[in-house]
DNA sequence: AATTGACTGTTATAGCATAACGAACCAAGA
DNA sequence: TCTTGGTTCGTTATGCTATAACAGTCAATT
């Protein structure tokens, strides 16, 4: 992502939270950026060393209430599977999301299919059960990294 | 579970690990026990504990060893959202397989959809993804919970 | 007997996440 | 303006999950 394309995602997401009467405070919109900046999904300890080169000694939980402030509002996702967070793509039309994650570079996919999340959904409703939440990532091998392994 | 039909399920693991070649241990055995005793996923530290109440003092590695074999031949899951292992139930047929896991109680139900598998599986192909594993877990409220809710 | 490979024990450490408390900040009403 | 109450953030400590590294054990093979 560009310094220019960081700036404009930043700029929507201030939108957003204004609209929605939500405070992307200096320390949240920080972490967002960093979050931007990696095209990797990043760690909370990984955004955590980088707060630290500019604000000094900091410890976990601020960096882990910044990330449940963006995950509640729906600007990141959670990669349960790498333990790790990802800026979404569609900001403006909160969703349902699924991965593709390769084992060997850690690359990562974010791609969205509807079919998949009603399916899923309509599972659950079968069951009883009131599906809140969908984690749905499939892990296996990037394209590059099939070419490479050949 | 009753006791009885832990014995049948040990009894068709040790068969199948047999036929692979696989050596079901009395250490693996006794993992498999235990998580097939409980109803609800069980967390690695606690299996762990379990067996130091008959075996003495023993390390995570232990266990955790135990575990990776027991994924490997796909006698138990791994629930990836609490970080839990789960008896697979049906040992017979390896497969991807699905969750519903209620936030409130923990509750925790095996599903198998093949629809849903082939999807993401064709979704990973279009992108030029070789799938290897799939993670698919829905989290909300199991029936129970709903209607203690209401 | 010596060798090999698989399994397990043991200690230490790494990585991920939250509890609890207090200070600072900010918005809104008296 | 001053108070008040809620939100945000800093700080320390702790808990939970997982693996690295190395040593001992055992059985099968040579
Ligand atoms: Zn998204
Ligand atoms: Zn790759
Ligand atoms: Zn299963
Ligand atoms: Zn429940």
């Amino acid at each position: 992502m560009t310094s220019r394309q960081i700036e404009s995602a930043l700029s929507r997401a201030q939108l957003i939270c204004k609209i929605r009467g939500a405070r992307l405070t200096p320390l949240r919109r920080r972490v967002l950026e960093l979050i931007l900046s990696s095209d990797q999904p990043t760690g909370a300890y990984s955004l955590l060393a980088e707060l630290r080169r500019g604000r000094g000694k900091l410890g976990p939980p601020t960096v882990y209430r910044a990330l449940e402030f963006l995950l509640a509002n729906k600007l990141i996702h959670k990669v349960e599977t790498s333990s790790a967070f990802i800026a979404c793509g569609d900001i403006e039309h909160p969703h349902e999301t699924q991965f593709m994650i390769c084992d060997d570079c850690g690359a990562t996919e974010e791609i969205r299919d509807d079919e998949i999340v009603q399916i899923l959904r309509r599972l659950g409703e079968g069951r009883g059960f009131a599906v809140e939440r969908q984690v749905i990532e499939a892990r296996g091998l990037c394209p590059a990294c099939r070419s490479a392994q050949r």
